[in-house]
DNA sequence: GCGACTTTGTGAACGTTTGCACGAGCGACC
DNA sequence: GGTCGCTCGTGCAAACGTTCACAAAGTCGC
């Protein structure tokens, strides 16, 4: 496959907001709409509309002036440039609450990746079959991840536990990681890592929080906070 | 409680890594280190030195040259910064697989989060203890909120509810919301909304895994493409 | 076919974030 | 007390991201 092949290097901002576009087209298509406007995707999205119609013209896509854009067009572009027109394979590592809610998630299948399989060390959860994947040793992580090309790692273990997975993932042949535990795990050039950190996440909350209150109590009449933030 | 105050506004892509050095810290101080130097601590973060050094400053935070930062201030530092020296009251709204997961999860109340209460509308989860809480009805919610002064919420209801429940968690008196569920809420301003979303994330992965299988087949000989992105 | 209206695509201005480079301060040792 | 080596704090420039504003390009009604 190659009619035209990704072009520009798009912005991390960009990418970060296109998974978020795309979301909201595909509603709209529930909708039966078929064409919308930067400004109305913006609305939706809660962002500037010139965010929009930059954030897509990285992808080439054109839009119809005086019309907007056509609303299945734009998913194919999205999708595309996102990477979702293959399957992608994931295994997940660490087969606890957190691991077992993931494996259950019908989040994955919807949207294009499969878990080729759930690996834990834990004696008693082996043989479990949780979301329909059954759970396994992690001594099988090699053999699997290379049997089924997997690329996308997930780990879900105790922080203490996540740069050996991380590293056997790593070796096993998988180059992209999310990981949900609450460290900083190091990889070599070339492997790409993301962190989703619960903890990280409530402390700006809560920073935001201290920062209300004692803005409050301090001036009374201030012209008016920015808030509202990264609307989700 | 006022020693000295927030003294200038701490730029966004600050306090989104401060969380993370404190962690770090932390660390450092299990491990009886009582001094690092911003080198050091750059290098565990795996981010730049002068970045550290930067974000530190902001908070009026003093080090001292030729010989770092005492650990155990920075720690004090950052937490007070960040509002960690309050306790913080938290709901959860949703007790399906992913609250039950988060009820249950050591991490809250480890870091000066407490959950004050679990709740959903299905009849058949009422009154279930998971986690160590109860779940309860959402109409019990407005009350639990007032009752327990709660700041945070947080969603994780399915996508079809998750505007619903901020509203509902909003009207009750919530600032901030921390919400799971892969839609966009939208709230008045002056409270803060942060998303967590699972497929952005993968999507966002998905498409670095893209781009490194049209490069590779492109060109054969690059400089070296900058990877291994904000590390966890 | 023309004018009124709409909405895109993008240059340019502006704001934020990063990273370098270096002066200044501190400790240690002579 | 002087010198040396280390590390902080920060001015500055470059990179990155956002927003404005407007010409260009289209639709629509007549
Ligand atoms: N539970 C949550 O809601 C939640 C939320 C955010 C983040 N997290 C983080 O996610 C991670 C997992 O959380 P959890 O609640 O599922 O913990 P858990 O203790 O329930 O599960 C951890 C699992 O990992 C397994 N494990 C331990 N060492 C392993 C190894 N070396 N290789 C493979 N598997 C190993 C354990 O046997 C266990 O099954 C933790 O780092 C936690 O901080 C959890
Ligand atoms: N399970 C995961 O691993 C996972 C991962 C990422 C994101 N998410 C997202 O988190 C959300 C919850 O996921 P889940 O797997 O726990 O789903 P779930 O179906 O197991 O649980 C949802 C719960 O919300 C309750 N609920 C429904 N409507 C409600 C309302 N109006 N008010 C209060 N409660 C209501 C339901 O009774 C149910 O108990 C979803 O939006 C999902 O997309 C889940």
């Amino acid at each position: 496959m190659s009619p035209h092949r990704s072009r520009r290097r798009i912005p991390d901002a960009t990418v970060a907001r296109l998974p978020i576009y795309l979301q909201l087209l595909n509603e709209q298509l529930e909708n039966e709409v078929a064409n919308i406007s930067s400004d109305e995707l913006a609305n939706l999205a809660a962002v500037n509309a010139a965010k929009v119609r930059k954030d897509l013209s990285y992808m080439g896509s054109y839009g119809t002036r005086g019309v907007g854009y056509d609303v299945e067009y734009l998913v194919y572009q999205i999708r595309r440039e996102l990477g979702l027109d293959h399957e992608w394979r994931i295994v997940i590592v660490g087969a606890g609450n957190l691991g077992q809610a993931l494996s259950g998630y019908g989040g994955f299948p919807d949207r294009g990746y499969t878990i080729e399989g759930v690996f834990d060390i834990d004696e008693s959860k082996l043989d479990h079959v949780v979301g329909g994947v059954r759970v396994r040793h992690l001594d099988d992580l090699a053999q699997v991840v290379a049997q089924k090309d997997v690329s996308i790692g997930v780990i879900a273990t105790p922080a203490g536990a996540a740069q050996d997975a991380a590293n056997r993932l790593i070796k096993s042949g998988v180059t992209s990681i999310l990981n949900f535990a609450p460290v900083v795990v190091s990889a070599p050039l070339g492997i790409t890592v993301r962190r989703v950190d619960l903890s990280v996440e409530l402390q700006i909350l809560s920073y935001h929080e201290q920062r209300r209150l004692t803005a409050a109590s301090q001036l009374r009449a201030v012209p008016a906070e920015s808030s509202s933030h990264a609307s989700a």
